[in-house]
DNA sequence: AACTATTTATAAGA
DNA sequence: TTCTTATAAATAGTT
């Protein structure tokens, strides 16, 4: 806008872009704190370089502006007045971040570590909480090997009667083969209550 | 900054407050379009006036804008320079209500909830992991155990040499109370030593 | 809102 | 980047 004035579309030129973003860039800044202080006014402006680096101002907290946007940008004015103040809080993005930092603590201190700021009494509760969840896993895997057992019994049982049904039809046209395989089923199914009888069986043999 | 200059400070008079805050409002949100389509820059503006009334603009959408200015700031720059391109995509508030949710599931399954879905392998996993976090909130209470100790025996090893110098005092004044003071020593002694037998230990007595 | 006299911002050059 | 400077743009006070 000087010695010549420039078109305001993307700046094609590498270099002049950066030294126009970087002028143009305190300017805005500038415009921005002074309207604040002239006016009186709240005001949060994030700039971010194409190469990515971030230059901001907040008249006061950049938190408090962004939120105050969120409220009002999101709802319409009657329905924020509806929602009771919990609600508005948590209709804010900083609510969000808060959850995220909070459980992260926590899942932290369930992973065993940052352990060292707890009192005895959060020790005691941390530890039941994480050996009630070892119990839990303990049963989830008892029921797991159960499902196993289940699904690989019906299959068997499946088998066996496949078998029983195949040596049926061989056997009323061949007297001699049906008694051998009537031990071979006899040798399976023994095989099978060996299998259930263990404390943690998985796939069969 | 025309007919005259004027200071920058709270414009008292109402109706020119109001004035200038119309122009130069218009003017910042010009400057930022200006700056934004100039540069390519990705830039967010939010001008509350001081009656409420919100101006506001976004190069691209407000909120991607925030909260990529929300993840910046939590990131110092060297760790944010560090991440390839596609990390900073996911500055998104998807990425942060995922993150929530994935973090709130695990936190669940930590809990030893919703662990019908997982595979033999995952819960063995998740036991080991707890079974880990389980031993660093015993040694967390040891640790606790110790320190307590430490300054329980600090505080007795003071009150020990306060009695002696209280004792001393005393026996120089009168034989017979001596004899008296030095059996409770005793006692005392005795106490502190059982303290210290337990299978934690600090340092000295 | 419009008008201008000035101040500010800034493009180009160094 | 920074400074210089000629010129465009913004705007305080007025109408």
């Amino acid at each position: 806008m000087v010695r010549k004035k420039i078109p305001i579309k993307k700046i094609v030129n590498v270099t002049a872009r950066q030294v126009t973003f970087s002028k143009r860039k305190s300017g805005l800044l500038k415009k921005a704190r002074e309207l604040s202080l002239l006016c009186d006014a709240e005001i949060a402006l994030m700039v971010f370089s194409p190469g990515g680096k971030l230059f901001d101002y907040a008249s006061s907290s950049m938190q408090k502006i962004t939120e105050r946007h969120i409220l009002r940008s999101e709802f319409n004015q009657d329905k924020l007045d509806q929602l009771p103040p919990t609600e508005q809080i948590r209709s804010s993005h900083a609510y969000l971040k808060k959850e995220l930092e909070d459980r992260s603590r926590e899942m932290r201190q369930l992973n065993g570590e940052e352990l060292q700021g707890l009192s005895f009494k959060e020790l005691q509760k941390l530890e039941g909480r994480l050996e009630s969840s070892l119990n839990c896993v303990y049963k989830a895997k008892v029921q797991n090997f159960i499902r196993d057992i289940n699904i690989l019994t019906q299959k068997q049982n499946k088998l066996m009667e496949d078998n029983r049904l195949l040596k049926q039809r061989i056997s009323s046209r061949n007297e001699i083969c049906s008694v051998q395989r009537h031990e071979h089923e006899q040798e399976q199914s023994f095989d099978t209550s060996l299998t259930l009888g263990l404390p943690f069986p998985s796939d069969s043999k």
